[in-house]
DNA sequence: TTGAATATGTCGCTTATACAACACATCGAA
DNA sequence: TTCGATGTGTTGTATAAGCGACATATTCAA
């Protein structure tokens, strides 16, 4: 929650780091932009790019994971709970950050980039299924996690392969009467 | 002409720092910016700010200068001659920047900003006096660089108490003819 | 295939910045 | 006045960032 505060130099930095690979990002294609270039976008010292990030694939991870985490943290979801309210959004979050992802060339990475979308919505996923405050791990929490996030990643990849015609919200509201029980809609008893 | 390079972190953070006191002064009056604002807005430590400027008033006059020194650098004078043109140009990045001044409250610090718009003016006119790569000093082209510096201000208060209704243009080619010597006018013999 | 050019990681040392603490000044309200 | 709150400069120490150098890839053209 509180963290104990991050070196301001460190916000700085990594800020201009991922900034810079998303600027470039722009014009070249992912296999051709070199630590050499971003170190030189964002005026800091290349060693100093390897203070923050392990190479460039780790800075790939990161900065997909954080443009998720924005779109996905724009809607707060109320109380932990998986509501109906929580998948929908959820689900436009995603196909919102692919739709971005294909304007920036990062072809060839479809399969890092999945893995990282599933990754953090596994995450999302468990906190939304966990009882308040729970912090014990439950397994069959962690696999429905797992269940529901790689379910969501591939209903974003149909609706973006096929069904453009009709919106996100639309398309994930066609499978939530059979996602969840009929009595766990709209919050039973709370 | 080309220093050694400075750090880039130094860049960075004084351009961090000046950026911020303009953003606060088009919020606050000069009088009630503190160097706790400043370090909070450009998210530096306040002890950094002390590594840069003296002071805040150090810091309003840097700030200054540069601001007049990017108006004036905007028409680049050939052959550092003091020509008829040079002379408009400056005269128009003077009333220019006064202009952008009174947009910024900084009512009460005028005699502070009248002497580094006239410091600026004395090295820029110093420059178009000598002769080229001329080093050494001459104290009688520095004392004809204050007068004109002196002049020019003065002419530019004149405006812009006054003479709203004519462009600075006009204004100082209106003196030009007294000021120029007829047989100095137009680049002579070159 | 070779060799030159460029990119990658890493290291040691220097310098800039963060942070907490301090003494002092200023100011406004009790 | 006195006190509390806030701002100013300064200092000592820890850490991030800069810089040059190095060994090792990778690329690409001869």
């Amino acid at each position: 929650m509180n963290q104990p505060k991050t070196d301001p130099r460190i916000q700085r930095t990594r800020k201009l780091i991922m900034d810079s690979f998303m600027e470039l990002s722009n014009i070249k294609e992912f296999k051709e932009i070199t630590i050499t270039d971003i170190a030189a976008e964002a005026m800091i010292n290349r060693a100093t790019f390897y203070y923050h990030f392990e190479d460039i694939y780790d800075l790939l991870e990161k900065v997909l994971s954080e443009v998720l985490l924005v779109n996905l943290n724009c809607s707060n979801y109320p109380h932990n709970e998986l509501t109906e309210e929580a998948i929908t959004s959820i689900f436009v979050a995603i196909t919102n950050f692919q739709k971005s992802l294909s304007n920036r060339c990062h072809r060839g990475y479809e399969d890092t980039i999945a893995r990282i979308i599933r990754e953090q919505l596994e995450i999302i996923f468990y906190q939304l299924l966990s009882p308040q405050q729970h912090s014990e791990k439950d397994e069959g929490l962690r696999i429905m996690a797992i269940i529901l996030s790689s379910g969501m990643y591939g209903a974003s990849v149909d609706w973006m392969r096929n069904s453009h015609k009709i919106t996100p919200e639309e398309f994930i509201e066609l499978a939530i009467p059979h996602l969840l029980p009929a009595h766990h809609i709209g919050s039973p008893d709370n």
